[in-house]
DNA sequence: CATGAATGAGCTTTCATTCAT
DNA sequence: AATGAATGAAAGCTCATTCAT
């Protein structure tokens, strides 16, 4: 998708141009959304001309997806990080807290994706395989204890985690780190709870 | 926001051609979205002139706003709908089911409606009123068993809310109604299970 | 090429802008070639808006491309006209008054034409299409009084064209019609001279 | 138009650069034509950097107008060559071999100028400016013979140039030596004959 | 009511050319 | 000499909206 003819920066200036790009990429796709934002938008806030922005990006979505690559990685460490231990509350505690975190600092760039995935195939696709990348590893960890349930893991790890993805997106948007605080406590709560529900039924 | 000049319609003719176009519209969001929906795929669906359009809507907006309103009005009606009974796991299950069908139906128009709502104020403030309204509702039926917990009934609700609505949203879009029992079943366990831990903490 | 999703003119009023539309594109093609000319310099030309000529046009090469339909067409009348009769010479002599008026009528799209073909697949198969439909006619003609002589009618009939048409449109451009008169019958000589040579070898 | 600031190369490696930058232009305008020809192909292809293109010519239009000076040195010398001697038929076909053998070799060069002239007053003139000049001097050397008729020798030069060269660049463009050969004799042979029937007219 | 032609602001993208290194 | 980053003036094209019929 990105690339195409553009070339990358071949030096330390251009790459600290591209960085400029993609920075003010990120602050106006918070401001505007994904699908109100200009060409011009980004290049007036990163202080480059015009023709500048297409030297390292073929359009808008190239630079996106640049954003979006690097929000996937840190998704992807969240779920890839230890899970198990003495304590398994506080190792649940311990990823959904890193996740709200993750989730937070990279809210921006979720949205704008999200967004762009309701009318770029593209979008839609890499929104997929990093949802279920992650709710297939969730997964894993719950089977055991669903082993002699009803219940599917995958279903589960899917509404556990749009649980918290859709409460960190939607709802915590602008809060402070008390509130954050409260939030991961009872989100890591619902989820144990929830889990020790399903085991017995 | 809607209708400003534009008169609805005075005659049956004219409320048959502006359910054509209401009809069209929800199907075009479904394909390409709201910012890619375009007036003359709404038109060319509902098989009438582009000035067509503008006799009943002033512009794409106030169409949109028209759907946004039935589906907020019958997600409205889920929550208000009576909770209690002998069996509160049953009753949970019960609310579950009906949002979850909801969200289902109307699938398509929530989609637009919260693409909207990232560019334009309006549908972002609709969204976040019609959400703290029915998250509210679940709160006050949350409130007496969190009374002497840490938990914020708000925010157990808008989690356990968040659960229902990002599964249903972007997990369950495909798929039968066999599927879909199950889903429900999982998720009214995982809200009951939730709810117990955090009454004990 | 053309219309891809652009609909035709449905009324009257709609041809009528498509047809000054088309006239425009003539003049600003003789004036500026085919690669200067803005589809701006068109519709200012036409007097419409710049959306109305996309009301009927793809783009540029698509109004290029109806002018060259008729274009074509003319010209493929010219050869198809009778060449027989008692006069060989005068029948030769009224073909390539008739080809030296067509062209000359249509020298701005032609140019047009043939700019176009150096940079656009299209144009290039159009162009070698309609030559070698109207050399391969006048080849047929020849055919006969070159049939025990080393001479290909092809390559004869190809030379003779290129000499009415290079002649035509690149050094008959301006000239009153008693310099036309004298190229024609110079043409003309040349042509009937060549062809006695070529059948005595 | 050429060099009005940028100094010709300096250096032995300067003057290779400036080669390699005439060769790329040369295998560039033969693909894409001329307008379609961006600067950047040139050097992609020369295997220099963008700038460098500026050190040695100052626009686009340059390498062209120093590709042009090459080709009309050598057209101009074809037709200088001695035409006269005992066996006229003979020198006729000489010259028309070279000439085509010219406009072949340089095709690429001269339908660029061609393409250039429908837009650049400059090309235009150059273009006119070298085909007078052989079309004058082969009417000198055709005076003599159409003395007594009606026919203008500089129409009749023209058409008879005309010929060779439409035939040359536009139905030759692809062929063995075969073919060339061929189409020298029937070529020579139509001038020939064309040539004494407007003699004896 | 309905039609479809017309408008024009808005945004994207390209590329010749300049300039700092 | 050479490099490649940066510029900014063009165009091209789209589409919501208005208007004449």
């Amino acid at each position: 998708m990105s690339q195409a003819e553009t070339q990358g920066p071949r030096t330390p200036r251009g790459e600290r141009t591209a960085a400029r790009l993609r920075d003010a990429a990120r602050a106006v796709f918070a401001d505007h959304g994904y699908a109100s934002a200009r060409v011009e938008d980004i290049v007036a806030r990163a202080g480059v001309s015009h023709g500048t922005f297409y030297t390292y990006y073929d359009n808008r979505a190239a630079i996106l997806d640049d954003l979006v690559d690097e929000a996937a990685e840190r998704l992807r460490a969240v779920v890839d990080q230890p899970w198990e231990g003495p304590d398994v509350a506080a190792a649940i505690r311990s990823v959904i807290a890193a996740f709200v975190d993750t989730l937070s600092d990279e809210g921006d760039v979720i949205g704008a994706w999200i967004e762009a995935s309701s009318t770029d195939e593209h979008f839609r696709t890499r929104l997929r395989d990093v949802r279920s990348s992650y709710t297939d590893q969730v997964a894993r960890h719950l089977a055991p204890a669903l082993a002699h349930t009803p219940h599917d893991p995958v279903v589960a790890a899917g509404a556990l985690v749009a649980m918290v993805e859709g409460y960190t997106t939607d709802r915590l948007a602008a809060g402070g780190s008390a509130e954050r605080e409260a939030a991961v406590n009872t989100l890591a709560q619902l989820w144990f709870g929830g889990l020790i529900r399903l085991s017995q039924a």
